[in-house]
DNA sequence: GGATTTTAGTTGATACTACAAGTAACTATG
DNA sequence: CATAGTTACTTGTAGTATCAACTAAAATCC
């Protein structure tokens, strides 16, 4: 538990003290910095940052008002709405990408030794496809 | 990342769909109820739950409303508050227990092999002391 | 081919958290 | 013994997250 209260915190800080950024917001710009044409739907984007769409919107409408993402309907489905990062926002990505990699360094990597860490991301998979089953069939 | 976006979310609602504690909620009233009195310090148990003093103290005060902590100020020191279970608190968290202990072993503990759930607490500690190192001295 | 359901996303209210500033009590120092 | 500093905690504010309700487009079903 502590794990689980403290580790978000000190991400979030390490970064938000060197940037303005929340570590949430990274990983929104990261994901579609290594997207092809730097593009992603709503949906594959939540998906792959284990948000929930609400949540998603709301950080992408505030992403996009400093001008780092800008949306746009789908061409094959009108419902969809890809979100695109911008030459800002890929600039962005790019000055904040060594901050965040030395802080997960710091904070987690050179806490644990190779097999360690190896361990904890078969752990971490093994829990979070559990949740996933449970809150898929409720 | 997927383990700590989650997890808490999944501790949480698995917890506030059944009662209507927060999952830090229930581990400050938990905390409590194991000390002796029933009471202790803020600070005590801030260092507990590991929360800081500003978030415990909101946190305090909901769950003084709601009846289930009273304040007292401390005999010997003045400054010192100390948090005091109520008959009512002491309640709820035993009709909140099993709840709690079924989310735990369903979420984290059937997930993992026995020898696995205790590389987790390892692992755990080693990255938690290294944050608390870093944080202690900036 | 129109009605129903599902999917995709947005939005607004509410609640929680973090940060910064403030108060009051205690301690140490000259 | 006054005063400077520390400790213990509270509170206001502003930013984030979550939930539920909503809109609109696509898919499905008689």
């Amino acid at each position: 538990m502590a794990l689980l209260n403290l580790l978000p915190a000190a991400c979030d800080s390490e970064l938000r003290r060197t940037t303005d950024l929340t570590h949430f917001d990274y990983r929104v710009l990261a994901n579609l910095s290594e997207a092809p044409e730097r593009t992603l739907q709503m949906s594959a984007l939540a998906e792959r940052t284990t948000a929930s769409l609400s949540r998603l919107s709301h950080v992408v409408t505030r992403l996009e008002r400093q001008g780092w993402i800008t949306r746009e309907v789908s061409a094959h489905d009108a419902r969809a709405t890809n979100a695109v990062l911008t030459q800002s926002g890929w600039e962005k990505v790019v000055a904040t990408a060594p901050f965040h990699v030395q802080s997960v360094r710091n904070l987690v990597l050179d806490a644990l030794t190779p097999s360690q860490f190896h361990q904890l991301g078969v752990i971490a998979g093994k829990i979070v496809r559990r949740i996933e089953e449970r809150t898929a069939t409720p």
